[in-house]
Parts: C-alpha cells; sequence; structure tokens
RNA sequence: GGACGCAUAGCUCAGUUGGUUAGAGCGUUACAUUGACAUUGUAAAGGUCGGAGGUCCGAAUCCUCCUGCGUCCACCA
C-alpha cells in the first residue's frame, strides 16, 4: 500500500465507503483461498458452503444473520492462516419458485402455465430466477460477505445437474430409488405432490358428523370420502364390539344405497375416540391407506387430481368438495342417517407450505427413495436411515446447540420414504428415459423414440449434494474436493430436517463420509415484541435499508451479538443504531491514537510497559486475545463480540487512552494494540477496520495476522506469563500479571470514589478540588489521579483538614476537601447508609465462617477468600465509623 | 398425545464444569460538554434470578414437581 496519508473525520460515514472497500477486496483475489499469500504454507483447510438462498426474491433479515455469522467465521479463519474457501449459490427452490412465477404470470396477464406452454414458462422463470439471483448476489455484497465468487454455483445449473443425474443413477441401481403406487401428499391447487416435510398443518373448527352406518355410528369430518366405505374397522381389544368377528359382512343402507360392509379389525382404531369404529377410505388417508394394505382391502378413488368427487359419488359426481360435502349431509339428514353433529370439532388440516393449496392424499404413481431398505457397504448392510444416525451418534457431525441432535434423531425415526417426484415444470427432471418397455436411467440414451420421464425432482434433491456438488463432485479427483467435507455448516434451525439431514444421506451414501463437521443453527430474527417478521404485521426489518442507514459493520454486529445458537433473538432498530454508535467509537479511538502518535502505524513487537497502567493494559489485552481467539474457535461469536466491545470502550479507551492523555511515551504502545484490536474486530466489522487500517500503510487487514500472545512475542514483558503471586511493592520491579490488574483495580477505585464524592456533593465537573490519603503508594499515580478525578493536589494523611468528605476504598482512606460544598449532613447519611450495607454483609460472612460444616467441607481457596473478604468488610466499617465521628 | 426450549433490572439478553455483596447494552435520573468521539463523558437508581421442595458447607447454576409463554413432531377417523 502507497496511499498517501489519509484524512480521519470526525465521524465515520459508513456509506461513503463500504462499496470501495468490497471492490478493494474483490480486486486483491483473496476470497479465492489459491490467491491468499502463503497459501501453500497454509496447512489447516476451512471451508463453508453457504446455504444457498431461494431464488425466490430478495434476502431478509435471516439471510443476512446468516451471512454476518459466516463470514465472521470464513475471515477469522482467514486470518488465523487457513485456506478459507466460503462459496457462494443460489437454489433454484423449484416449488417455491414456480408457485411465485405461476402466481404472477396470472395476476398481470390471466395466463396459466398451461396457456404458455413448458418451455416458454420455464423461459419465464429462468428468466424471474436470475433477476432474484442478480438482486441476491448484490445483497451479499453489501454485507461484506467474503464469498469466493469465482466458485459460484446454482442448484439447477449444468453442474449441478450432472451431480443430480450421477446420484440418481447410482441410488437406482443400489436399489434405493423406486417407482410405485404410494399414498402421497397431493396439491390440487399447484397439481403436484410435496413432502411430508413441506406441509403446514392448520388448526381450522369444522362440523364433525356422526353417521349411522348400520349398527354403528361412526365420525367423520370428511363425509365427501365416504362413498367407498365398505369396511368398518374396531379394535380388536374393544369389548363393545366383541359380537363382531373379522371379515364378517353386514348390509347396511348408506348414501346412495344398499351396501355390503365388511368388518375389520385392527389396532389402529383407537377405541377412546368417538365411538371407536370407523369407516375407512384407503386412496385419501395415509393411516387408511396403512390398514388397506395390512388386510390386502379395496381401494377406490373418489376425488380427482382438481378436488372434485369421481363417478363413484353418484349424483354427487363433479361437484367439488366443499359443495358436495354439505349436498351429502343434507341427503344423509333426509335418509335418516345423521346421529349428530359436533359444531365444535377442532382439526388439523394440511396445506402445502410452498405457497399451494390444501391437501388431498392420493394414490399415484411416484418415485421414492427408501430409507429402510438394506444395502451392501463396506461388506456389511446398512439403511440410509442408519447412515444418517451414524454420521451424528459417532460425533463425525456435532450439531450446535447439542439439543437439536434429539430432535434430528427423533425425525429420523419418524422418517418415512422420500417422495421424490414432482409434476411441477422447474426443477431437475428425473433422469430417466422410457421406450416401450425398456427404461434407461442417469444419462440420455442416444437412439430414436425415447421419452423422458415429465415429473421432476424434489429441489431438496439438488440442495442435498450442495456441499460436494460445489467441489467438483462427481469427479472424485476434482482439486477442490481437499475442501470436502466441509468445515462447518451454518444455518436456521428451521430447516434442520429439511436440508441438513439431507445433507448428510447424501454425503454419507455417495461419498462415504459426512458433508460438514460442525452444524451451527442460528435461530430466528423476531421484530422487538417477539412476533415473526412478515409482510402482512408490517414490521419487517429490511437489511439493506439498515445497511444504508447504519452501515453494514453495525447492522452484522447487531444480528451476531446478543445471540446464541437455537435461539431466537429480537431485533430492533435501536439495537442497530447502538451499534452504529459502536462503530464510530472504534473510528474516534483510532483517530485519536493517529493525532495523539503523529499517524498510524504498524508496530512489530511488543513494547515494553513502563508504567502500570501499560502493564495493566497489555496484561488485559493478553487476555483479551486468549479469549477472543477460543471464542471464535468454538462458534461462541457472541460472547467474543461482547468482551470485545468491554475491552475496547471501557479499559481502552475509557481508562488507557484517558491515562495516556498524561502519560505520554506510548506512541508504540498505543499503535501495537491498536492494531491487533482492529484485527480482532475484523470478522465482526470487516468494512470499518479495513478503512482505519489502510492508515497504516500494512496491507489489508483481511489478510492480516491474527494476534498471537504468548511467551515468545510478550518476551519484552515477562510479567505476562510469570508468577502470579509475587508480591506488589514498588515502581519499576517485576511484577507478577495478577498484582498488577490488583494494583490497577485499586487506582480505578480510588478516581472512582472521588468522582463518587464530587458527584454527590454536586461538584461542577471543571473545578479542581484536593485529596488527602492514607496510603503513600498512591503518590505514584498522582499524576493520573489529577487529571482522571479532576484534582488539583493529592495530600498525604497528615494534610487532612476539615470541610472534607471521605470514604474508604481497598483498606485506605480517601478524603476529598470540598471548600464549603461540602454538606455535612448528606455526607453523615450516605456514609451511614453505607454503613447499614457493610454491617449486613460483615454478620452474613461471619455466620458462615462460623460454620463448622463450611470451614471443614470447603476448599480452603474459598475459604481464604472469604476471611479476607471479612476483614476488608470489618476494616472499612471500622475507618467509616471513625470518619463518621469526626464528622458529627 | 410425544419431545424440546424459555422464564434473571422497565426493555433485550449474558452468566461454560455449583464458590466475590448476580452482570452488560438500551432506557431512566443528575451533572457536564469549544479539547478523539453529544453517534460523547462522569456518576446514580433499579433484581428475594417464575413458584415450591430437594441435594450440598454453599444453588441463578444440579434434581423433582408446579405455573406461564413458545417451538417442533405425531396426529383421532
Amino acid at each position: 500500500m502507497t496511499d498517501a496519508k489519509q484524512e480521519f473525520e470526525k465521524a465515520y460515514e459508513p456509506q461513503g465507503v463500504e462499496d470501495a472497500i468490497y471492490q478493494k477486496w474483490l480486486d486483491s483475489g483473496y476470497f479465492t483461498p489459491e490467491n491468499l499469500p502463503d497459501f501453500a504454507e497454509r496447512k489447516e483447510v476451512f471451508s463453508i458452503a453457504m446455504p444457498p438462498p431461494n431464488v425466490t426474491g430478495t434476502l431478509h433479515i435471516g439471510h443476512a444473520t446468516m451471512l454476518a455469522i459466516e463470514d465472521s467465521m470464513v475471515r477469522f479463519a482467514r486470518l488465523s492462516g487457513k485456506k478459507a474457501l466460503w462459496i457462494p449459490g443460489t437454489d433454484h427452490a423449484a416449488i417455491a419458485t414456480q408457485s411465485k412465477v405461476e402466481k404472477m404470470i396470472f395476476e398481470t396477464e390471466g395466463k396459466t402455465r398451461h396457456d404458455l406452454g413448458r418451455s416458454e414458462f420455464l423461459r419465464r422463470v429462468n428468466e424471474f430466477a436470475q433477476n432474484s439471483h442478480d438482486t441476491i448476489v448484490n445483497q451479499c455484497k453489501k454485507m461484506g460477505s467474503s464469498l469466493d465468487w469465482t466458485r459460484e454455483a446454482y442448484t439447477l445449473d449444468a453442474e449441478r445437474n450432472k451431480a443430480v443425474n450421477v446420484a440418481f443413477k447410482q441410488m437406482f441401481e443400489d436399489g434405493l430409488i423406486y417407482r410405485g403406487d404410494r399414498i402421497v401428499n397431493w396439491d390440487p391447487l399447484m397439481q403436484t405432490t410435496v413432502s411430508d416435510d413441506e406441509l403446514d398443518r392448520k388448526e381450522s373448527k369444522a362440523p364433525f358428523y356422526y353417521l349411522k352406518y348400520g349398527p354403528f355410528v361412526i365420525g367423520t369430518a370428511r363425509p365427501e370420502t365416504k362413498f367407498g366405505d365398505k369396511y368398518v374397522v374396531m379394535h380388536p381389544a374393544d369389548e363393545r364390539y366383541a359380537a363382531y368377528e373379522h371379515g364378517q359382512q353386514i348390509e347396511l343402507e348408506w348414501i346412495n344405497g344398499p351396501i355390503t360392509a365388511t368388518v375389520i379389525k385392527d389396532e389402529a382404531a383407537d377405541p377412546e375416540f368417538g365411538t371407536g369404529v370407523m369407516t375407512i377410505t384407503p386412496w385419501h388417508d395415509a393411516v387408511d391407506f396403512g390398514i388397506a394394505e395390512r388386510h390386502g382391502l379395496d381401494k377406490e378413488q373418489i376425488i380427482d387430481d382438481n378436488g372434485k368427487l369421481l363417478a363413484i359419488a353418484g349424483e354427487f359426481a363433479g361437484q367439488p368438495i366443499k359443495i358436495a360435502r354439505k349436498n351429502i349431509i343434507e341427503k344423509l339428514a333426509g335418509k335418516g342417517l345423521v346421529d349428530h353433529i359436533d359444531e365444535d370439532y377442532v382439526h388439523n388440516i394440511a396445506l402445502n407450505s410452498r405457497g399451494g393449496g390444501i391437501i388431498e392424499p392420493q394414490i399415484k404413481k411416484q418415485w421414492f427413495v427408501s430409507v429402510n431398505k438394506e444395502f451392501a457397504r463396506d461388506g456389511q448392510t446398512v439403511t440410509l436411515k442408519q447412515l444418517m444416525q451414524n454420521a451424528v451418534r459417532s460425533r463425525d457431525v456435532t450439531i450446535v446447540p447439542d439439543r437439536f441432535e434429539k430432535t434430528y434423531f427423533h425425525w429420523i425415526d419418524n422418517l418415512r420414504d422420500w417422495n421424490i417426484s414432482r409434476q411441477i415444470w422447474f426443477g431437475h427432471r428425473i433422469p430417466v428415459w422410457y421406450k416401450g418397455e425398456e427404461q434407461a436411467v442417469g444419462e440420455a440414451p442416444t437412439g430414436e423414440g425415447w421419452e423422458q420421464d415429465p415429473d421432476t425432482l424434489d429441489t431438496w434433491f439438488s440442495s442435498g449434494l450442495w456441499t460436494f456438488s460445489t467441489l467438483g463432485w462427481p469427479n472424485k479427483e476434482a482439486p477442490d474436493m481437499m475442501y470436502h467435507p466441509t468445515t462447518v455448516l451454518e444455518t436456521g434451525y428451521d430447516i434442520l430436517f429439511f436440508w441438513v439431514a439431507r445433507m448428510i444421506l447424501m454425503s454419507t451414501y455417495l461419498l462415504g463420509e459426512v458433508p460438514f463437521k460442525t452444524v451451527y443453527l442460528h435461530g430466528l430474527v423476531r421484530d422487538e415484541q417477539g412476533r415473526k417478521m412478515s409482510k402482512s404485521l408490517g414490521n419487517i426489518i429490511n437489511p439493506l435499508d439498515m445497511i444504508s442507514k447504519y452501515g453494514a459493520d453495525a447492522t452484522r454486529l447487531s444480528l451476531i451479538i446478543g445471540g446464541t445458537p437455537g435461539n431466537d433473538t429480537r431485533l430492533s432498530e435501536e439495537k442497530i443504531a447502538g451499534f452504529r454508535n459502536f462503530t464510530n467509537k472504534l473510528w474516534n479511538i483510532s483517530r485519536f491514537v493517529d493525532m495523539q502518535t503523529g499517524g498510524l502505524r504498524h508496530v512489530e513487537a511488543m513494547p515494553v510497559a513502563v508504567t502500570l497502567a501499560d502493564k495493566w493494559i497489555l496484561g488485559k489485552f493478553a487476555s483479551v486475545v486468549d479469549k477472543v481467539t477460543q471464542y471464535q474457535a468454538s462458534y461462541q461469536l457472541s460472547l467474543a463480540g461482547e468482551l470485545l466491545r468491554e475491552f475496547t470502550w471501557t479499559d481502552f479507551a475509557d481508562w488507557y487512552l484517558e491515562i495516556a492523555k498524561v502519560e505520554k511515551g506510548k506512541d508504540d504502545m498505543l499503535n501495537y494494540i491498536l492494531e491487533r484490536l482492529l484485527i480482532l474486530w475484523h470478522p465482526f466489522m470487516p468494512f470499518v477496520t479495513e478503512e482505519i487500517y489502510a492508515r497504516l500503510n500494512n496491507g489489508l487487514i483481511m489478510v492480516a495476522q491474527w494476534p498471537v500472545i504468548n511467551e515468545e512475542t510478550a518476551s519484552n514483558n515477562p510479567f505476562i506469563f510469570g508468577g502470579t503471586e509475587q508480591d506488589y511493592n514498588n515502581r519499576g520491579e517485576a511484577l507478577s500479571a495478577r498484582s498488577i490488574q490488583e494494583e490497577f483495580t485499586r487506582l480505578q477505585e480510588v478516581i472512582v470514589a472521588i468522582r463518587n464524592i464530587r458527584a454527590e456533593n454536586n461538584v461542577p465537573p471543571k473545578q479542581l478540588v484536593e485529596i488527602v490519603v492514607t496510603d503513600k503508594a498512591l503518590f505514584m499515580y498522582d499524576d493520573v489521579i489529577r487529571a482522571l478525578a479532576k484534582v488539583s493536589n493529592v495530600g498525604f494523611d497528615d494534610d487532612r483538614v476539615e470541610q472534607m468528605a471521605s470514604t474508604v476504598v481497598a483498606g485506605m482512606e480517601i478524603y476529598v476537601s470540598l471548600e464549603g460544598l461540602v454538606d455535612t449532613a448528606k455526607e453523615i447519611s450516605r456514609i451511614e447508609n453505607e454503613l447499614i450495607g457493610l454491617r449486613k454483609y460483615v454478620e452474613m460472612q461471619t455466620t458462615k465462617l462460623e460454620n463448622a460444616d463450611f470451614v471443614s467441607r470447603a476448599p480452603e481457596k474459598v475459604i481464604a477468600l472469604e476471611r479476607a473478604k471479612l476483614a476488608e468488610a470489618k476494616d472499612k466499617v471500622e475507618k467509616l465509623t471513625g470518619q463518621l465521628a469526626s464528622m458529627k
């Protein structure tokens, strides 16, 4: 970097610089790990496959959270000298995208996809997807995401299609993919099946009809399905129906005339529910389908693909469900077959969560992935379910927070075969071709007359391959495969099943290795009242708006700090504004160091600490570096951020910089700490740190070295790692880190106590006061005390005069001269109040230490500590009492 | 019905092997502000850690039960 010295404006204005900084990063090429300095020497690999946002629209605050967290992880890895790779991409989100475009076209042109035809419709969807994609890419950049754009992928592009076809073929050949007539979730609105996981259940109140069915009374909320009901089912152990035998036939009058019903005894019938008797509709109910399968019963379709009744319904044929229901009940009532009606029945109806209609179970010929079928693997037989379970049970994949492991196992236990074929147009075609009786799988066969399966694949089939389809697979020799398994998969807990589980399935099956080592699940971002953000509520916080208002760094911080994995977080604009303030604080800290030291600069070696404050800040900083590193490595991002904020604002700015105004000769120390502090912050707030770092003329901060403070790098200041119990006694001696911290804390307490007395007595902040202390050691810091507590002179014990307010801190007495300002009555009451609290404490401690059990059972360290605290409190009581006496 | 989570200051939340008189940010109050920063500084007020038991020398922390809120899964025909 050869930039001329840049001005430090009074306030940080992110709007003016963020885009240019991002461009600088892009120009550097460092988002591509191979371009990193010393790429070959970087031993460890760190990789994340970004969860590809759906090309259904724009990024919301949840995406912003994902980007903020993942970018901080990647930047930390890059700074720590790893080959850091973060792969961007988008998801075609088959059903969701098609549904959205269909709606748009219908609203604007009044046309359906069938009006347009398959190829024109797909052209329109792709056009829409491309626009969404461009918006998404732009938003990722606005967030500062250090994604390797040279490796960008799309779940529906040619390379991913190849991976999909290879995966399909292998599963087919292992017998894990089959085609069969099974009951599936049919969406009559979108005319497609959807998977079990893509259903939303909505509570709804509907009349529940009790109907006379021969000698029985059966209950149903769906009389329109009852035409084919010729089986009546009861629990084998239900005493009430012991007289009826399995297989027994009963003649009875039903909706459209007399029918013959057959008694079936099956444990699926719940004796506790209703009358304990039910009729079944195997074609339109999954449980009924199971009963029918067990007993080899007939299955008849009642409702067609459009939700209208079929010929079996007789006079009701062609009627849509809603209308038919009413008519049927009328007819049944007329025949005296309605026993009674429960109007307050509440049940759940299933909806297609991707913007479709009310699900009607149907039996259809579909493609399935068999999760329970055994196949050979390393000389043993396993099932896909077992592969999924083993990956987590063996800890090859760890889930953060770990309670989600339970949820994961529970989901797998209940997993049924996965319906992977969809009747929509947008998506990967099922890679199967037919010609007469012939069938080809995987690649398009050559020759005439072959027709491809018209269906498309469930979108999660292709996203299940994401961690390796983005790295060159199915070419197992692809150089990028060195980045697999990826290091961490970071996503919202809401797609643990949809996606995370399926990636584990695909990767363990196809590659024989896990897709990622750690799953980090973030929570949902809610509004300040804890509600989900939604358009209808009008409570959406748009990340782009926040970025343009407060900057990307502030937006990122608000999404990381204060959130813990797996838990929802509340976000408000005030919170973001608060972090904007912090961004500016960091800027001004740097501005001050710049002015104070004649320009920011790189300081290679740790400077020798001279004063107590120097030693204190270095010791503190060493501990901060250590902890932040640990927090980052263990994905405890919020803790890292909070610790950094505390150090930056309180320790560094409020104390050390203030001291630096009176203790000179800290130029190297200030620059040394500031540079490293910026690096520690960089993963969280990349823009402002890069902007400040530009003024150091030391290259880009994004490829700086993560600070390490150890015996070697701190050899100038051995106290940091020296003994811990050496006594402090005088200036300049080798001191332990601990005694330094204690001594500095003492100094802080003295200063705060003086400020406190000043505030209590309404001394104007500018007015200087004199103080008297009883501990000569404090004279060493009189310049600091004078500056930070606005003191004109520090006197010793003998100089004590009247008209002084007093207090006791860390065993020493402090008197503040108030030159007539002192309000004696107020002072007396203040001290008396303090004494009340102290005496209570002394009493409590005494009781504790007189407890024989405590003294004999607690560790000695704890006892010693408690004794010391008691002694100190007693001492303070004594001194304050003395002060009080002299005042009265 | 099954499982899980949350309950700590007015608000949002930390609190990692049980051990200072329980912390932070925001908000509130008082004073101040030409000097890095009003996107600021100094100081203060504010909590019997949801309730009841239990284990322990010692519990916000571990166990049991209860209450309230939330989430997921399964679904009853």
